[in-house]
DNA sequence: CTCCAGGCTTACG
DNA sequence: CGTAAGCATGGA
């Protein structure tokens, strides 16, 4: 038992927790999950925001960006009535800064998929190939771990076709074939031209990972979901490009649009669909 | 049964 | 160049 808090200014737990972007985190009384192999639990009342773990402070405050300056990201993106309600109504939500590896594999596993089954196949990956923290909770496997398992043996976690690109690109991270972290000092655009060399890897996922796990607030991507609300909310801004093309056009539009916080402002409009569909539990 | 889900790769014009 | 089928799995 290691329980302190932490004084937030614009932060909320369940929002930023709840919206889709990171898939192992579950709520009983307090919010349960792992950062670096380390069991963390959370639970927020007002500006308070409790934290049970044996991670150091500055670790918690680095995962929940809680430096990101809010009022002025808020005011760079909020450029009309429609983001100003999206705001409004989930002001606290903060993008999280996940750990790349892991980030990684969840969005490789997202191809074609839905949240769900992405969730129980990330749980059933560190259940199979994780270190055992304590009751029910795992450690995500490394890349070394991971480019051990034999493709067969990775099937009890019911990841199809995205089982061997996630073999793949594990052995070649594991054998310093390809440096993962390394893209954290580079550029928006570099950073984008190496994820996309991994198999399994597009324009959309390695988006996710820019935002989700090297704070490329620049980066905007465009999923099915996306695509579909900002057709609803700006569609008269886009051009009718062919099926491909359209989500690089959405893309380049909410650059130019929201400017650079422009990964905020997604987060945000993405929340909005979860609202409108049944995707939550 | 068919269609689709936080897409990507490959094959074919 | 551009477009379209194929991919594992599970739920509606």
């Amino acid at each position: 038992m290691n329980v302190y808090s932490i004084r937030t200014v614009d932060f909320d737990l369940n929002n930023t927790l709840s919206c889709g972007q990171v898939f192992r985190w579950q709520k009983n009384q307090w919010w349960t999950g792992v950062i670096k192999g380390t069991l963390v639990r959370a639970k927020q009342d007002g500006d308070e925001l409790s934290i049970d773990s044996s991670l150091e402070k500055i670790v918690i405050q680095d995962y929940f960006r809680l430096d990101d300056d809010m009022q002025q990201i808020y005011s760079s993106i909020n450029c009309d009535v429609k983001i100003a309600s999206l705001i409004k109504n989930y002001r606290g939500l903060r993008l999280i800064r996940q750990e790349p590896w892991e980030c990684l594999v969840s969005y490789i596993c997202s191809s074609n998929n839905t949240i769900r089954n992405i969730t129980n196949s990330i749980r059933r990956l560190c259940e199979c190939f994780g270190e055992r923290i304590e009751n029910g909770y795992y450690s995500f496997p490394s890349p070394e771990a991971l480019s051990m398992v034999k493709l067969c043996d990775m099937e009890p976690c019911r990841m199809g076709f995205r089982a061997s690109r996630v073999i793949e690109i594990a052995s070649r991270i594991a054998q310093r074939e390809f440096d993962l972290e390394g893209i954290e000092s580079l550029s928006f655009e570099e950073g984008r031209r190496k994820l996309l060399k991994i198999n399994g890897v597009g324009n959309k996922i390695a988006d996710c990972v820019l935002l989700f796990a090297f704070g490329k607030l620049e980066s905007f991507p465009v999923d099915t979901h996306i695509e579909q609300i900002m057709g609803r909310l700006y569609g008269e801004h886009i051009k009718c490009a062919s099926k491909n093309k359209k989500r690089d056009e959405i893309a380049k539009f909410a650059r130019r649009y929201f400017g650079t916080y422009c990964g905020y402002a997604q987060e945000y409009l993405y929340l909005e669909d979860l609202g409108r569909d049944k995707h939550k539990e």
